[in-house]
DNA sequence: CGATAACGTGAACGGCGTTCACAGTCAATG
DNA sequence: CATTGACTGTGAACGCCGTTCACGTTATCG
């Protein structure tokens, strides 16, 4: 890391023969996996958006161009960043434990993983769950559904209901902001309120009454909430024959 | 949603309802009404990541900085979209039926819309829901939960679940495809088979039976089911005190 | 009629993803 | 050893993007 000795470009091409073993060893080393991981850190500290073949590139000490050895395409690059912060995600659970809390258990596993990987689940948007961590991921949530006797259509249902809200979730993790402030100091909270108060009231009734408690950084809690009634739904239609 | 609305505690009102649009404007070739307006149809010919300036401009036989004279910047563009398309969702509701079902009707509603524009479920992601139209939005819903006797709190978690929900299931709506195919002729179907075979039987048992039946392009039926699980788990915590 | 504000033009800037001929490196081969 | 050929990083370019800005043009109104 730290001899880099290549960023100068003063040195002329022809003493590159003669680079020391370790920067020798370096430049040889640059691999998919080195591309990849130096992408997870790079989002990690700067964001997705930061995430670009040529700043990407720089921090490598390489040029643009040459990631494309690695990586068919900068689509293909954020793919592996999926996989890679997957596969964050212990995908290992108690079977003893009633299948509503293998369920949600795992459900918090992967939002905090995707929690602590601000945007990647942005990248998740398009991407099928059919890479190598996500099938492990899969296996793990369809398991317990299996299990209890969920049938194939409904585990399925049920597999997508989960996974789908706990995206959606993190996708719009940054929504609850008002002017691009996070909602949660005292100052915003008192804008927060104005602005209910000022909308016309023959309109918005509900807003004006609960508006401001709705609009609140709860974030934690709300998905706490929500996994645990879309899970008491799940295990309600359980019990029900075909609700139709 | 940062538009230029909200700066002043006065201004912001007249431009977000109704902005006057007065006979002079429209005499002008080119206004922001214009602009939004071509941008949606273009998003809903080319999809979402066709819409640039360059050809936006080129569709108004303009050139692209003429744009900037009525959009602050391609964001504001983007938002402006995204009102556009949440204004076409209807929310009057029956306010007889119970809440329940309204509020499926409303979130059907909202998914429904967001199908008809593809992609821009996904300009959502990091947006407020407190633009126009969305306020609408979420004062229809807020409505009946009110109604219906939850508080505050549960009310916002309620709402802020079918919202998320929604969302995530229209941003990931792409996702059900195999080597960016849709998985619903029989050819692709037999891929999909063949791939679940193909896995490790130690590590994927639950996949290799059930894969080929979860990975079907059913998006209106696991919506319906997603959707009724859910609010049949908010009805179930409704009943019962916090469930601690 | 002349001042003035609004508006589109054309060109440019910097940044992006991606491609490609070229050259240096290394392992295997004869 | 010497040669070869596969591999990989280089440097430069291509075309696209969002955005800015000085500059005419035009429409409006006092």
């Amino acid at each position: 890391m730290g001899t880099s000795s290549r960023q100068g470009a003063a040195a002329p091409r022809s003493l590159w023969f003669n680079a020391p073993e370790t920067d020798e060893e370096l430049r040889r080393t640059l691999t998919r996996e080195r591309v990849v991981a130096e992408a997870l850190t790079l989002i990690a500290q700067q964001g997705v958006e930061a995430l670009t073949m040529r700043t990407l590139g720089a921090r490598l000490c390489v040029v643009p161009g040459a990631l494309y050895r690695h990586v068919r395409s900068k689509e293909q690059l954020q793919d592996l960043v999926v996989d890679g912060v997957l596969a964050e995600v212990d995908c290992d659970l108690n079977q003893a434990l009633p299948w509503t809390e293998q369920i949600k258990v795992l459900a918090h596993r992967l939002r905090n993983v995707l929690n602590d990987h601000p945007g990647v689940a942005g990248l998740l948007k398009t991407r099928d769950p059919l890479g190598p961590h996500s099938l492990s991921l899969a296996e793990a949530f369809l398991l317990p559904l299996h299990n209890a006797g969920f049938p194939h259509r409904e585990a399925g249902h049920a597999f997508f209901l989960i996974l789908d809200y706990t995206i959606g979730f993190e996708v719009s993790s940054a929504r609850i902001s008002v002017n691009e402030q996070r909602v949660q100091d005292a100052a915003t909270r008192k804008r927060l309120h104005e602005f209910f108060r000022s909308l016309p009231d023959d309109r918005f009734p509900t807003l004006i009454a609960l508006g401001e408690h709705v609009w609140i950084d709860n974030r934690d809690e709300r998905f706490t909430a929500g996994i645990n009634a879309l899970i008491d739904g799940l295990e309600r239609a359980q019990h029900l024959p075909p609700p139709n």
